[in-house]
DNA sequence: TTGTACGCGTTATCAA
DNA sequence: TTGATAACGCGTACAA
């Protein structure tokens, strides 16, 4: 706990608070001659309007001078609410993440709110132990990116009534608020503008069924290739979302006969099928066209510069803080689901396929502006 | 705060606890027959030597029935240690931070601790807000990657007796614990590098100097250039660390005359470079060498992909984490300065300088394993 | 409008 | 070895 010395600045009050800690509400009610109910009724904004104005003033005033801040723990134990809010993701260190944890910081930074962040790994044990350390921080709700869709944790926490919201990745069977893109959209624009490409032999590598991405691009694949009276039968589910996944993915599908285009389930997975074109021989987007998913900081730089779908991570941790602290003050209680619209990003990786490429595009990789929102 | 509404599984123990809320310490002693204090002095590692054997074991017993979990607000009330530590970044999305907060977050998590994290931005107000955010959480520790040289609330909070750890930056004429790569020397082995490919026009596009790895890694360029004898003349400070930045850094020195390579003063400033180089109808590595720091995730993947000084983040934050875990239980007081040692890894962006390459390396990159640390 | 009294859940001090 | 009691700093019925 942080403690001060001595008093800097200022010539201190007439009477000097303690001996040297920080000055508590006590030593504010005394050296404003008045007694401490009234110094906090006075600080705190709720009840402020019960204390006479100038009483107000005078308790502020020398609060100020005194540099006197609250003390949260005391007041968590009165209150029971800890002012905290915890955050599971599976790793920090996955470039997907930490726009959305600045988003959420951001927002509940502005609403008096802490964050606690834990790591799973995707790892079961993991993340129990990492619900547990929250329950036992005493936070006042969640926000989860490491959903799965049958998620027993998430079940069992739901059911205990603690607030909470899942952002990126949602679950089933659960009346619970969540914020994700629209990856169902995201993915029928892919296949759309591949399609409009010339392409129509287009494999699908997709993450793990377990998770709701997974999942659900996997089932807009399927649906907008059949939309389009193409096969939907092209498709290998990657280990995790990594690059090797990614790679042995496309190494399977490769066995057979290359696609002329292939879809990643997020742009990890699209690095990894790189390598598996480079180790075959294939180039991109000459032999293969590539799209991957997200929009990670710096895939634009590539080579080449990887077409992917834009998913705006910030305002999905803003809008997940945003519903959270609905949630807290009371104003929401019925669950809400939120789809943010995602955009395609056209880059280098994604070209008219090989046949077509002599008489439309020769050679020259096509640049189409992103359709609009 | 978590509440649970009804006890799930388990017989609940003969005596109901409270209502229905989570169990306290009093429902524990009252379930085992003995006095809270006892309990307490039982649950405690520290003081469960004070209690009789036999009686440790029934209180563990009944806590563990009754799925007693501490109030860690009430304990921090008491004993004024809130088993938090404060971390204050400039900006998470930054590639650098993640792994340097993860390895804080896992290192401190085994020790019982719980990270708070802030983003300053690099901007004095923030920053301000950022440091009394903290110190009004009543954080046992802080640990600083956004120190500046010349830093006044690092000195204030330092005065103030606040156990703290800085990471990444450094400050000057302060005496507390430090942890950073040996900037030094991996510029040190950027120039010798570059040197023994034939370069001799060499620049350098320099952080910001008011931060230490700014100003550390300028002088270390201007020593290892001077100790070669060669001109160290050609150094451009960038405004900040960003891709703009660097751009315009390396457009200014262009403006005279394009050096045969560029050592930019992190990876963001080399991407910069990159730009500039683009803008100026000049290749890389053909015309112009470029060199970055920090060797971020998928730096090897650009094009080119950019040789880079690999700093090993995860590890910074682990041992800042240490250092602050040694001075919070009070084994060390005296403050240490870490470096931790930096590997040079070679790749695409650096070649011999065109003068040198009809001869020598008739156009292909040049690709030399990274030095053994 | 303000003061009194109490309790949030825990640990520390003292006494038994 | 254990129990009684107080206190950490705050908020809030209730009384005045």
């Amino acid at each position: 706990m942080l403690r001060r010395p001595d008093q800097t600045g200022h010539e201190p009050a007439a009477t000097l608070p303690h001996v040297a800690g920080r000055p508590t509400l006590r030593d504010v009610a005394q050296a404003a001659g008045v007694h401490a109910a009234t110094a906090s009724r006075a600080l705190n904004e709720a009840t402020r309007d019960l204390v006479r104005p100038e009483t107000v003033a005078r308790v502020r005033a020398v609060a100020a001078e005194l540099g006197y801040q609250a003390n949260p723990i005391a007041r968590s134990l009165k209150t029971s609410r800890s002012e905290t809010v915890g955050v599971l993701v599976p790793d920090l260190t996955n470039p997907l993440f930490p726009p959305i944890v600045r988003g959420i910081e951001d927002e509940l930074a502005s609403a008096g709110y802490t964050v606690l962040t834990a790591n799973t790994d995707n790892d079961p044990r993991r993340t129990a132990i990492g619900f547990a350390a929250m329950q036992a921080r005493q936070v006042d709700g969640l926000i989860v990116a490491t959903a799965l869709l049958d998620d027993p944790v998430l079940r069992e926490t739901a059911a205990r009534g603690v607030p909470m919201v899942l952002v990126n990745r949602t679950t089933e069977r659960l009346d619970v608020s969540s914020v994700a893109g629209d990856d169902a959209t995201g993915i029928a624009r892919t296949v759309e503008h591949l399609v409009d490409l010339g392409h129509t032999d287009i494999a699908h590598v997709a993450g793990p069924l377990e998770v709701s991405t997974g999942a659900v691009r996997e089932r807009a694949f399927r649906a907008a290739m059949r939309d389009r009276g193409l096969s939907d039968s092209r498709v290998v589910v990657a280990e995790g979302y990594s690059e090797a996944a990614g790679r042995a993915a496309l190494l399977e599908i490769i066995t057979t006969a290359p696609p002329t285009a292939v879809i990643a389930g997020n742009d990890l997975l699209a690095l990894g099928c790189y390598d598996a074109l480079e180790e075959s021989g294939l180039r991109c987007p000459d032999d293969v066209s590539v799209v991957g998913f997200n929009d990670m900081p710096l895939i634009g730089r590539l080579r080449p510069p990887l077409t992917s779908v834009r998913v705006p991570q910030y305002e999905l941790g803003v809008e997940a803080a945003r519903l959270l602290l609905d949630r807290l003050s009371g104003r929401t209680l019925t669950p809400r689901v939120v789809l943010l619209p995602l955009s395609l990003v056209v880059r280098g990786s994604t070209a008219p396929p090989p046949a077509r490429r002599g008489r439309a595009a020769a050679g020259r990789p096509a640049v189409v502006s992103p359709p609009t929102p």
